[in-house]
DNA sequence: GTACTGGGCCAC
DNA sequence: AAACGTGGCCCAGTAC
């Protein structure tokens, strides 16, 4: 009955929004045109037996006006739908948002930010955890139609009354695409391959040895270094062991870090340089990895949208986020195709200058290259002290020269860097501070709150203030970088987002895919005649951005776009 | 056996 | 030269 009904009403009322949860056994779903949204209402919803059904139902809506999908957790219904060759242009993730709109600052007089906690405050159920019994009433984790209903207006009340709902508003979209975004890239995956990852591999390390074995080089290097420092039976992999090792063969190191070995005149260090520089590669990325990861020529990223706390993607798995330099060969355009490879160039003091409003910084912003213009503007001398310096302004940097470049800075800038210092300034009063869009910075913990509170006993000693005071301009730096890091994930989101939209709309087979995402760069995996078309979308797409988050802004955020054949060639 | 931590190094 | 922010991941070592 439900195809009948809804063709009937798809005609006459467009949704512009569609509900949707599971049920225990199918799906429902209830659209809410623009009619019912004024009256808090919607159509009767309606249960569609299986993934197949609702499959159906997503291709039809999205062929006829492209709704806003509301559910509960991407990562639980899109994949399945992908799988299905579904596409969706716009959704809601309530999981995601709710997290953000909780804590947020600007919010706070919300009755969702005042509610007791909920399974809303839970981690995303995913398709294949804990699969329902036909005995539940309600699988566990998963929200009915009516709860997905109740949160979502309990999200737009706590948005519309919030101090920057715009903001908040934006926020939530960007948010809920990027959700979309990882999981089409995990469904498609990165073009990889095996063959050209294999060959470095054996050039760097021999042939591939059986499982639970060095590769030949490996251990070649492993019996160099024991030789060199006398130890027949040390394990190069043991940092203890090791350490223990260089120093009774007089070397006077307190950690076995490549940068303290590095400039030591003794016969073990360049074997031992070289052993870890390739046990590393063995092990994170060599044959294991590849195994593990790469399947038909395609690697799938595993993103988890919003797994930082400045709302970063992190990753659950594979290491997406951690490609070597020196693998990214591998990642090769297949045949007829091109990647183009796109990042912003110091994305983070742009983000910096903008939220600021600070003029001589917008101004250094009009540059390809932010810090040669901080160079030609005379505040420093060179390039890499002006990368130190910004560096520090942003991560709460003070000792050496750091602390120095920080004061020319602060002197050129002075509109950007009292954005930064008072961020940090309210870290250390334990206050939360919030990224251009709203998202909000965690309170301290329960352990930060004691360290605090054992400085302010009677009977503290000079070492407990010691230790408070180091706490607390260590979660100054924190708060110090969570406006701008978190401020660039935001910008980042939008202009995925947008283009996205744009890459959607370009109606070409094979169609250009969005394959790689790190944090301020992207890879689009496109025919070879489309480039152009793509780097066009790209710079669009930038523009976008900016004119969302800083409308009326002039702020220049220019893209170091590559187009190559394999991703060893970028940048 | 599993869970955690620290060392080290990869990315931004 | 390394330091300073956010992470992941692998290994070794230890605690349960």
């Amino acid at each position: 009955m439900g195809v009948s009904v809804d063709s009937a009403r798809l005609a006459t009322v467009p949704a512009v929004e569609v509900l949707v949860a599971r049920s225990t056994d199918g799906f429902e779903v209830a659209e809410v045109a623009e009619v019912d949204r004024a009256g808090g209402g919607a159509a009767a919803p309606h249960r569609l037996a299986d993934l197949a059904a609702l499959a159906d139902f997503v291709a039809a809506h999205e062929r006829a006006h492209r709704p806003r999908w509301v559910w509960a957790d991407t990562t639980d219904l899109y994949p399945e739908l992908l799988g299905c060759g579904v596409s969706v242009e716009r959704a809601t993730d309530l999981r995601l948002c709710h997290r953000i709109l909780r804590v947020a600052r600007s919010a706070a007089g919300s009755a969702l930010a005042g509610a007791p906690a909920s399974p809303w405050d839970e981690s995303p159920s995913l398709p294949d955890d804990r699969p329902p019994s036909l005995l539940d009433e309600r699988p566990l984790g998963r929200p009915t139609l009516a709860d997905v209903a109740a949160e979502a207006d309990a999200q737009e009340r706590a948005v519309a009354g919030s101090a920057a709902p715009g903001r908040l508003r934006l926020l939530r979209r960007a948010e809920s695409v990027g959700a979309l975004i990882a999981a089409e890239i995990h469904h498609v995956g990165l073009p990889w391959s095996a063959t050209v990852h294999d060959r470095q591999l054996t050039e760097a390390l021999g042939p591939r040895p059986p499982a639970g074995h060095r590769p030949p080089v490996l251990q070649g290097l492993a019996d160099e270094v024991r030789a060199a420092l006398g130890v027949p039976q040390l394990n190069p992999d043991s940092p203890g062991e090791l350490l223990r090792a260089l120093r009774r063969a007089g070397l006077d190191v307190r950690s076995t870090r490549r940068h303290e070995l590095a400039d030591l005149d003794h016969p073990v260090i360049e074997p031992l340089l070289a052993y870890k520089r390739l046990a590393r590669l063995h092990a994170a990325n060599g044959w294991a990895w590849l195994d593990t990861w790469v399947s038909g020529g395609r690697f799938h990223p595993d993103y988890v949208p919003g797994g930082v706390v400045t709302g970063r993607w992190a990753t659950r798995g594979g290491g997406a986020l951690q490609i070597p330099k020196s693998v990214r060969s591998a990642v090769v355009a297949e045949p007829g195709m091109t990647l183009v490879v796109a990042d912003v160039a110091q994305l983070e003091p742009r983000m910096l200058a903008a939220m600021a409003a600070d003029p001589a910084m917008l101004d250094a912003c009009r540059h390809v290259d932010l810090y040669d213009d901080v160079v030609a503007r005379g505040v420093v001398a060179t390039r890499q002290q002006a990368k130190i310096g910004m560096l520090a302004a942003m991560y709460g940097g003070t000792t050496g020269e750091a602390g120095e470049l920080l004061a020319r800075m602060r002197r050129a800038f002075p509109g950007a860097l009292a954005l930064v210092d008072e961020a940090a300034r309210a870290g250390e009063r334990f206050e939360q501070v919030e990224t251009w869009l709203g998202r909000t910075s965690p309170p301290p913990g329960d352990r930060w709150q004691s360290i605090q509170q054992r400085a302010y006993a009677d009977d503290a000693d000079e070492r407990d203030h010691q230790r408070a005071r180091s706490q607390g301009r260590g979660w100054g730096r924190f708060t110090r970088n969570f406006v701008v890091q978190g401020t660039a994930a935001e910008w980042a989101l939008c202009w995925m987002g947008a283009l996205r939209r744009r890459l959607r709309a370009m109606t070409v087979s094979p169609p250009p895919e969005l394959v790689y995402v790190l944090h301020d760069e992207v890879i689009v995996h496109a025919p070879t005649a489309q480039a152009g078309a793509v780097v066009a979308a790209l710079h669009d797409a930038a523009d976008e951005a900016r004119r969302l988050m800083f409308p009326g802004v002039d702020l220049a955020v220019p893209l170091s776009v590559d187009v190559v054949d394999d991703y060893g060639q970028a940048g």
